[in-house]
DNA sequence: TCAATTGGTTACTTTATGTAAGTTAGTATA
DNA sequence: TATACTAACTTACATAAAGTAACCAATTGA
């Protein structure tokens, strides 16, 4: 009774299930942000940020957007593909307010 | 700007990001199934697996159930809790269908 | 008696993540 | 001029999580 899963849900499941990947995406829908204001939104190490945007804008989900003003302002947000993800992430906040207590 | 994300949702968001969890709940949305029906099926490692459905027995998602055969038989399936998950599922398919190529 | 099966566990290796310091570029301050 | 500060990363190192494979106990079949 081998594997038989559909390979996109595998992969975007493999997408989602990475740490912290969620978080960042979440956080995105509210809009573009800075680097650090990511960080300390929700607490995940400059490190593991990095390479996650990296993978996410990779993806297709994250695009990055340098503004040459002074200091340098570089901001990261959601593409469309992004974007369509909010409907799951309302789903887990849905479930999350109906199952988990506080 | 500091973290000011709904404990509930971060809590849901880190079960459902640990490696193979969600994989786990989807393939039990087919029904209850044996230890290593799901290992097989999905190809997580008995390690693993062993951990992960001892955590979501704990967080009332999963149920255990031996039935005392010859050889026992052991079944696990998703409680209510964990089948309010399945939208969450569908929602996570339907995006990849969308936006992943095969 | 020997091999096979289920549902695991254990020991060991590899990979992922966390922590903290360092880097680069462009100001601002003393 | 020298020092310090900030944003956005990167690097080196330590710890935690996951993969691999061997092992175990109970039961059954050849």
């Amino acid at each position: 009774m081998d594997k038989s899963i559909c390979p996109r849900f595998e992969k975007a499941m493999g997408l989602l299930s990475q740490r912290w990947t969620g978080m960042i995406i979440y956080q995105l829908l509210s809009g573009p942000q800075r680097f650090c204001n990511i960080e300390s939104s929700i607490g995940v190490s400059g490190r593991v940020l990095s390479e996650r945007l990296k993978d996410l804008e990779n993806e297709g989900i994250v695009k990055r957007e340098v503004f040459p003003e002074t200091p340098v302002r570089i901001e990261y947000s959601l593409t469309e593909k992004g974007k369509a993800l909010e409907p799951l992430m309302k789903n887990i906040e849905t479930w999350s307010h109906t199952w988990l207590n506080a």
